[in-house]
DNA sequence: GTAATTAGTTCGATCACAGAACGAATAAAT
DNA sequence: ATTTATTCGTTCTGTGATCGAACTAATTAC
């Protein structure tokens, strides 16, 4: 863009840039109609965007009376992020376009080394996400990066991160943006995960919002008026430590929260070996609880009892309209549907509950979404404070073909 | 103001009168030097604002090299907001002006009668309060109203407020807005009381934040990057329905809280006597307790052992970097210090722990404090997004001898 | 073919703002 | 007491962004 446009002048730009994003090909006069701008105003920045590259004229109305009309669209390939999934087990990453298009999408299992080593995995996979598109990667402008534990924004190091071991240890931000050449945001998984089912899963556009992940561990990401609640010590939503479920004066709470040790994989294993005597993984009891075993059907209705308690005590403190489950875990409707019946009868609030429908892409899509939103307010908001730009409409199907998983990672 | 200021004026006069709130009496030239407008700018500005009876010249600068400068400062009664703290048996109103100074304030028992009872005690109350300003009641712009329930601001209705009758009844908001003639706007008692710990009281500048109010009930206003949390249903900081402290499976969880029954005044009481077979009021048995009684000591033992696993949940869900305690019991160091004792032992995120410091008040301080932000952006942001305007320094100290108590009210 | 309608450009005027030049008022230096 | 440096505030001029009106262009309806 140019040297120093005025405020007033990119305050209309990202108006109009607004416009085209969400009304899809469009011509100069509906704009002027939509933002009360002129059109001589609206042609001076269309020229404008036209020269820069990020719009294009896309073919012209017919049918209605009157002259025909140019219609533009955004250059979807004019800039695209990296949004990554940087999991326990599994490293996701997804490269999408401007138009919030995902072009690609790989997946291998996470270098269990941790450290500097997943750094480099994750420069490698989406440099090869990348290569699947068909666009250099020079494009990529921005990745966003999912991590299992609270980023610290000031010092790039990740915290409270148990599952990936040596990211407390050093600046994995700036590590990863020298290594892509991009900037680079870290954000914790269960953030994006609320995000994503906001932007385009089961709780679309709902502003009080919680999404439950239940699998290793337990952990939420809590949305408050559309925004995300984020805490002093970017732990906000670590439902694990919440004081119930076990006993949360034993010092081993503080470590392994008191209802993570109840309500997580672990948890629920080991109430089921104790009831038992058997070891069992999680699949297996809920399948034997399906087949009617009592002990299986104790555990989980053991579970659904804390879970029930957990999203009593989000109502109390945050009120959401609906809380999502999602996770290996939560995404299960035995647990859900016992969820559900238990809840009337210990929340007074009302309150949704919904599932996951993004199930494992999850994390990936909200990564797109908060990439998509940072792209641009960078790229049109000009550093204008309110010249914010709403999110395009979700489209999140992969483009046909390009999705790939790679089995074998180079430390499966 | 005049007919339609561009979008870009009103964005340079809403940092004009920023700056003039913020910076005391400033001269045209330091105004200009802050915000980068160009001098020229600054004086069509300021000669627009003075005009206007916004600002005024307060005198000049002396003593540093080169001319003297003409300074200006806001004109504080140009505009004045009445806030009210509706509580379950005290209505009290203060009148602010725009600089945030407090300029009378006046007390009374709340009509038991509740209803529109109230709300005419309310406008002749506030009417009341103005009258020992000086300043016109013409002044007051906008009314700000802290009610002990959950506004609707759809419907202007009050619901959740079992201790005032009929607020849910008819449109609370309008029915005031008539009988004041200024704008209305209620606000939960708790939300206002965290902002005005926020603003001038022991939380200040905290962005990410909780008051906890413990007295007939408990219920906590929750502050979130800056921002209030109020929930889909206006029902966030409701702790009192928090699943701990007795059976939130019990029916009567869902009409008075589990928590609520607990540690609010009439669950210590119950507990003292259960204990002791004696009846007592909440002063009664802290003073016992101090006394060395063994029974008062384990009934404040108990509701600190709740009240760290109410900020235990806190940190869980929100992590705040603090927590204000407040409300009749919530003050009690005796309680405070319990509470910190605990907190180490089942918290394992760090959380200060502070007291409420503006005591009976905070509620109205809070309800200026919103006010004010209101108001300003009303006056002077003009419908553009993003020209927030900031809060003033705190001056909460009443104007000295403005300050009446009325002990015997209509229906005392 | 003509009228009606819509799209887009050109032109002139206005407004907000920056920056330079200038006059005014003061403190420090001589 | 005079000069000098410094800061304040105004006036003037140029630029950029915007609007609205007039105008041209292209299309459908009749």
């Amino acid at each position: 863009m140019s040297d120093s446009p005025s405020i007033s002048r990119q305050f209309s730009l990202c108006t109009v840039m607004e416009t085209i994003v969400h009304c899809g090909p469009i011509s100069r006069a509906s704009i002027a109609k939509q933002t009360g701008l002129s059109k001589q105003t609206i042609s001076e920045i269309a020229r404008q965007l036209e020269e820069d590259g990020w719009i294009r004229e896309t073919g012209r109305t017919s049918g209605h009376v009157g002259r025909t009309a140019i219609t533009y669209e955004i250059v979807p390939e004019a800039s695209c992020i990296a949004a990554i999934d940087l999991g326990g087990r599994k490293l996701r990453a997804a490269i999408a376009d401007l138009a919030g298009n995902v072009l690609a999408e790989v997946t291998e299992p996470t270098d269990l080394r941790g450290g500097r080593h997943v750094v480099e995995q994750i420069a490698s996979l989406a440099h090869r996400a990348s290569a699947h598109t068909g666009i250099p990667f020079e494009k990529v402008r921005l990745a966003i990066v999912g991590v299992p534990g609270a980023p610290d924004r000031t010092t790039g190091r990740v915290l409270m991160a148990p599952n990936i071991p040596g990211l407390d240890e050093f600046d994995v931000s700036s590590a990863l943006a020298e290594l892509l050449g991009t900037d680079v945001v870290l954000e914790n998984d269960v953030n994006l995960a609320v995000i994503g089912e906001r932007w385009a899963g089961s709780a679309n556009g709902i502003d009080d919002l919680a999404y439950i992940a239940i699998g290793t561990g337990i952990g939420a990401g809590v949305m408050v008026g559309g925004e995300l609640v984020r805490g002093a010590g970017n732990a906000a939503g670590e439902l694990g430590f919440l004081p119930f479920g076990s006993d949360p004066f034993e010092p081993e709470s503080l470590k392994v929260g008191a209802l993570e040790r109840a309500t997580a994989t672990a948890g629920i294993c080991a109430r089921y070996q104790a009831l038992t005597g058997r070891n069992a993984d999680v699949p297996t009891i809920f399948a034997a609880a399906s087949g009617g075993q009592a002990e299986a059907g104790r555990v989980l209705n053991e579970t659904a009892h804390h879970l029930a308690l957990t999203i009593a005590v989000l109502s109390a403190v945050t009120n959401p309209r609906r809380v999502v489950l999602g996770g290996s875990i939560g995404r299960r409707m035995e647990l859900v549907e016992r969820i559900r019946a238990l809840l009337p009868l210990c929340v007074p609030l009302p309150v949704e509950i919904g599932v996951s429908s993004l199930g494992s892409r999850v994390t990936l899509v909200g990564g797109v979404a908060i990439g998509l939103s940072h792209l641009h307010s960078a790229l049109f908001s000009g550093g204008v404070p309110g010249a914010q730009i709403s999110l395009p409409p979700a489209r999140v199907s992969i483009v046909a073909g390009s999705s790939v998983t790679l089995q074998s990672g180079p430390l499966a």
